[in-house]
DNA sequence: TGTGATATCACCCTATTTCGCTATTGCCCG
DNA sequence: CGGGCAATAGCGAAATAGGGTGATATCACA
C-alpha cells in the first residue's frame, strides 16, 4: 500500500486527486493540504511514502516545500506535478530533491502509474520534461570542457597550473627544476597570451575557462 | 514513417531488431550495422531519423559514436540501449548527445514505444535510469552553491570579489573609496580567514568554493 | 641552411604585495 | 558601561611580482 500526501491549493483538483488515489487498490491518500503551513507537523502525524507536490501554491512554493520535506523526511519521494514547463522550475525542482516531474496534462491513470513508478525506484517524467532534463544536464556540464585553450605551450601550462595552486615564482621554479628567471619569462609569455597583467587575473581566467 | 538505423554488434540481436522495426507500420529500418566503421558514410547513404545505439561494440564504442553522429547529423536522435547501468556510461552518453537511454531488458513493444517517443520530442528512459539521471544531475550541480563561506564580512567579500577580477590594491581602494592601507588590512584578514598567503591562492579558493 | 618556435637563463629597476604592529571610530550586546 | 567586532587608517620592512632587454641552445620544418 503506497501512502500518498497531496499538496495542491486548488480545492477542486485536490479533492479529485484524493478520490482518484483512494479508488486505486494499492494506493491510499494519507492527507491533502492546500498549503505548506505546518508541513512538517502534518507529515509527522500522517506519514506517507510519496508526496504529490504542486509548484504554484500560496505562501511557500512547491520547490521550497520539496527541500523542506527532503530535509525532514529523506526517504519520502516527491513527485512534482505542475503546468510549468520552464527550465528554471525543472532545474530547481531536481536540485531540491524531486524524484519525478509530471505535467498536469497527464491522464488520471498517468498519475497512478507515476506514483507507482516513483515508489518502485523510478523517476517518472513527462516525455518533454525528460528531454529538457537531458538538455539542461548537457548544457550545464558541457562547459566543463575548455572554452579556449589560447596557445599555451606544455611548459606554460605547467607554470599556470602551479600559479593557480597559489605558488610563488620561487616555488614554481623549484617544482619545475628551473631558475626563477625562467619562471618569470614563462609567466610573462602567459600573461601576453591571456592578455592579463597579474597573477590573480591569470588564475581567474584559467579557472573560468578551465585551461588548467 | 520513422527511419531507424541500428548499431549492434551481436548479429542475432541485430537481425531481431530489424525484424521488429520493419514489422511496425510507422517504423522502417534504414540500416543495421555491426560496428562504426564508415559510420558517417553509411548514414549519408542511408539517412535516418533515429539511431538505436549499442554501447558495447568492438572498435569505436557507442558513446564516441553518438558524439560522431551528433557532429555530422545534429538532427538525428540517438537512443542508447545497453545492459550497462553504470553512472559513468549514463553521464557520458547524455553529454555525447543521446536523447534516450533504455536498458536491454525492455520488451519488444518497449523498443517501438521508445523510438516513437524519441521522435516525438521525448526522452525515453528506463525508470531506474531516469532516477540515476536526476541523482547525477543533483550531485553534479549542487556544488554550484557555496561549500563554505568562511566568515568573511561584507566588505571583505567585496574586496575578494575585486581581487578575483584581477584588480590591484590601488584599484580596489579606488573602487571602494577607501585608502590603500584599508585594503591591505582587509586582505590581510581575508588571507587569515581563508588560510592562504597570496592573492593567487585566495582567488583560486574563492572560485573553487564559489565564495564570490 | 636559415627561420621560427620553445625553453632556458641573466641583470636591472620599479611597483606591488605581504605582514608586522598600532590606533581610532562606531555599533551592538549583555 | 565595558568588551568585542567591523571598518577605517597609518607606518615600515622584506619579499615578491612585473617588465625591459638581451642571450643561448635545441629542434623541426621548409
Amino acid at each position: 500500500m503506497i501512502r500518498v500526501s497531496i499538496f495542491e491549493d486548488n480545492k477542486h483538483l485536490r479533492e479529485t486527486f484524493r478520490l482518484l488515489l483512494d479508488q486505486a487498490e494499492d494506493i491510499q491518500c494519507a492527507g491533502a493540504y492546500p498549503d505548506c503551513i505546518n508541513l512538517v507537523e502534518n507529515l509527522e502525524q500522517h506519514p506517507c511514502d510519496v508526496v504529490l507536490m504542486d509548484i504554484e501554491m500560496p505562501g511557500m512554493n512547491g520547490i521550497a516545500a520539496t527541500k523542506l520535506v527532503k530535509e525532514h523526511f529523506p526517504a519520502v519521494y516527491i513527485l512534482i506535478q505542475t503546468v510549468f514547463f520552464e527550465d528554471e522550475y525543472i532545474f530547481n525542482a531536481i536540485c531540491a530533491g524531486a524524484s519525478g516531474y509530471i505535467l498536469k496534462s497527464t491522464t488520471p491513470d498517468g498519475y497512478l502509474e507515476s506514483i507507482r513508478d516513483v515508489q518502485a525506484g523510478g523517476s517518472p517524467m513527462t516525455p518533454g520534461i525528460a528531454r529538457r532534463v537531458l538538455e539542461l544536464f548537457k548544457d550545464k556540464l558541457q562547459p566543463a570542457t575548455p572554452v579556449q585553450d589560447y596557445d599555451l605551450t606544455v611548459q606554460e601550462k605547467k607554470v599556470l597550473k602551479l600559479l593557480v595552486e597559489g605558488k610563488s615564482y620561487k616555488l614554481i621554479a623549484a617544482d619545475l627544476f628551473v631558475s626563477i628567471d625562467t619562471v618569470k619569462t614563462h609567466i610573462r609569455n602567459i600573461y601576453a597570451k591571456l592578455h592579463v597583467h597579474s597573477g590573480t587575473e591569470a588564475v581567474s581566467l584559467a579557472l573560468r575557462d578551465k585551461i588548467v
